[in-house]
DNA sequence: TTAGATGCAAATCTTTTGCAGTGCG
DNA sequence: CGCACTGCAAAAGATTTGCATCTAA
């Protein structure tokens, strides 16, 4: 599963990752990271902030949302999404992926013959009924654009 | 790109989809299908709202959000997640997929060794980065509880 | 005729923002 | 000490719900 060894490289490197980021280095952070570098689970920013509160009983759920987003920004966490509260809808039922540009939003459909053959890995327990993929990149209209700026 | 013949058919096998699924034929529903129908933009509810609004300038939004999520559970429509608004963190960087259960809304990591060749497909402008794929299924723990249910 | 659908308004939830106070470097 | 960070409260969005009214079948 999530071996002991690993969450302590994850913990150990934090510090330095975080001054080479130029980010101070707060218990918040390090009590949110701490959260994320132990868990499989995958939690939401709710969930983050009720795993901290009993070592941060003062922390603010606001605050979880600005580091998470912090961490993000700076390639610390991966963001996954789950389509629960996405909302974006699609009429093409065929098989097709999708094309996410990162910086407007825009969102277009790829075949992905490859796909195909993309057998469901060792799943475990779980049953799997279909898959999605999300290529992330830019598209041509933002690349094309004076500056990026988030 | 989006063949009128193909928007044609979808909308013309509309009104009998909707009668093999129980589901009243509305004025509403035509006109947020067509629009579903039409586009390759996978547009959010509030810009179908939009979209339809010129036609039926009585519409609500709720009735948007409520026969969007009735098309998708019967399956006429496709939900793709953007991570805009999911948050779901992730501190795992490293080569990996995720198994989302449609049930309960674990998410699992899975190792993909075959995503390892899945080349970015043709991306056309798009400059792709990295992409991320969701297996959809039901976990362990779902399947093995009695009841389902939505 | 009537079960199912819509529209409205209010309630919930999630996420963001502004700002004053605090603490890391 | 100064600037970045936090906490709070309020704002802004997104989505859901209850209910009276309407309408497709």
């Amino acid at each position: 599963m999530l071996a002991q060894k690993q969450v302590e490289a994850r913990m150990r490197s934090f510090p330095e990752r975080c001054r080479a980021a130029g980010l101070k280095l707060t218990h918040q952070r390090t009590a949110i990271f701490n959260v994320l570098a132990c868990t499989e689970r995958h939690p939401s920013p709710e969930e983050v902030y009720e795993a901290v509160l009993p070592e941060l009983p003062s922390i603010s759920l606001a605050t979880v949302y600005k580091v998470l987003d912090l961490f993000h920004r700076h390639g610390f966490l991966r963001k996954v999404s789950t389509e629960q509260q996405a909302a974006r809808y699609d009429a093409n039922l065929g098989p097709h992926h999708h094309l996410l540009c990162d910086r407007c939003g825009r969102i277009e459909d790829v075949a992905v013959p490859a796909a195909d053959t993309l057998a469901a890995p060792d799943a475990g327990d779980f049953s799997v009924s279909h898959f999605d993929i999300i290529f992330h990149g830019v598209c041509g209209a933002c690349r094309s654009e004076p500056a990026g700026g988030r």
